[in-house]
DNA sequence: GATCGGCTCCCCCGTGCGGGGGAGGCCCGT
DNA sequence: ACGGGCCTCCCCCGCACGGGGGAGCCGATC
């Protein structure tokens, strides 16, 4: 069965794009829109979506405000993609703290949106700190290590992930830190990979960076 | 014409086994040894050798007043290559603020020490910041940064490898570097390359965490 | 007993990465 | 006028990396 997204968005041009972006996937169905927070909760209720593709920035009800109260009153609630231009990082990062299950970004390619609704109602959490630090620097905001830490804190990574996640911030190779772990490579890749995937990095130099950025790893 | 090396060290035992892993190499000449720094300047100012490996802890003169007395002493100085087990980072830090060209580590395999010399004696500074952050982490030293930190003063990163760093240490790919400065992919490997040199890094995640324990990029 | 998550290991496969060279154009200092 | 540093781009090449599957084992949980 596909997977359900409810669309948020005040701006009828994004819905339109995210409804364009995501209807071309077989296994993704669009089942609602919405133009403001406030008509969130009875929409959820009614459709009961398996993500909600949420705007941060919103009229009557804001996305912060929103997401908190779906999580707050509605059973088995859905995931919670907070989407955003990213011209303020703050909203991202209370969004977060307030139970959203991953944040996209509006100029993010169709595949990566497309990845991001896969991701989040498959029950994993969130995507793309490090790239939305680069294309925050873009727009010259500085934002990015905070909502990096809500990424981190979020990801819940295992106690083995976090493990390896450590040594990778040491600059050890997959074949080094398998030996350390005294495990086979195909293991560490494993991990590797579940960590990648976890924290939203496309290679493990990003993880990295997100490790620097949250606090994972100790700068000094 | 070869490389000349002199080497300095207390131990006979280490003097022994730096000859002969480095005469194996037909471009390497170990011209001389010394037992202590206080015998170094006079067997500088003879043999005019292209690089001097030079322990840190020794008798009469440690390694860090040996390279400031040789610095200060000789015309067309060698170039200092500290070697250290690495007890004490403390030690190798200021031996690099004290002029030396580069640190090696007597626990390195001796491909990586061939390396060390072979790259100091073409005027590169300087050798295996992350690697030495993972295995001071084996003796329980937690050293690191601010050797990182004169690491990196002393790499004289060109304005576009710096430019190039800054970008890694953002995750972006060579690619991706490559679109925003505007230039070849080509062009930003060639540059890439020359900032794991300087930076002794293995790979793009090493230099980027060199970036981040030194304050280069800033965590925050 | 069955189910689920975590850890382990395996396959195939494409490609980005990094090493090793070289080369031309530019500016600058001698 | 020449050399040297820097930036630019090119070649070949091997390999580690990362994606996408699958599978067995174990302990906890239901």
């Amino acid at each position: 069965m596909p997977v359900t997204v409810l669309l948020v968005d005040d701006e009828p041009l994004v819905r339109a794009g995210l409804r364009a972006v995501l209807e071309a996937q077989p296994d993704i169905e669009v089942v609602g829109e919405a133009a403001d927070g406030a008509a969130v909760i009875p929409l959820v209720r009614q459709l009961r979506p398996d993500v909600v593709a949420m705007d941060v920035r919103m009229p009557l009800l804001d996305g912060i405000e929103a997401t908190r109260a779906v999580l707050r009153t509605v059973d088995e609630p859905p995931k919670i993609l907070v989407v955003t231009t990213f011209e303020n990082d703050e909203y991202v990062y209370e969004a977060l703290r307030a139970g959203a299950d991953g944040f996209l970004l509006k100029r993010a390619r169709p595949a990566e949106i497309v990845h991001a609704v896969r991701l989040v109602a498959e029950g994993e959490s969130l995507l793309f700190p490090a790239s939305v630090r680069q294309l925050a620097a873009e727009y010259g905001d500085d934002g990015g290590n905070r909502a990096a830490r809500a990424v981190l804190d979020r990801a819940r990574l295992t106690e083995r992930e976090a493990e390896v996640l450590r040594l990778m911030a040491r600059g050890l190779s997959n074949a080094e830190i398998a030996a350390r772990l005294v495990v086979g490579t195909e293991t560490v890749k494993s991990h590797v990979s579940a960590v990648l995937a976890k924290l939203g990095a496309r290679d493990r130099t990003q993880a990295v960076i997100t490790a620097y950025e949250s606090g994972f790893v100790a700068p000094g």
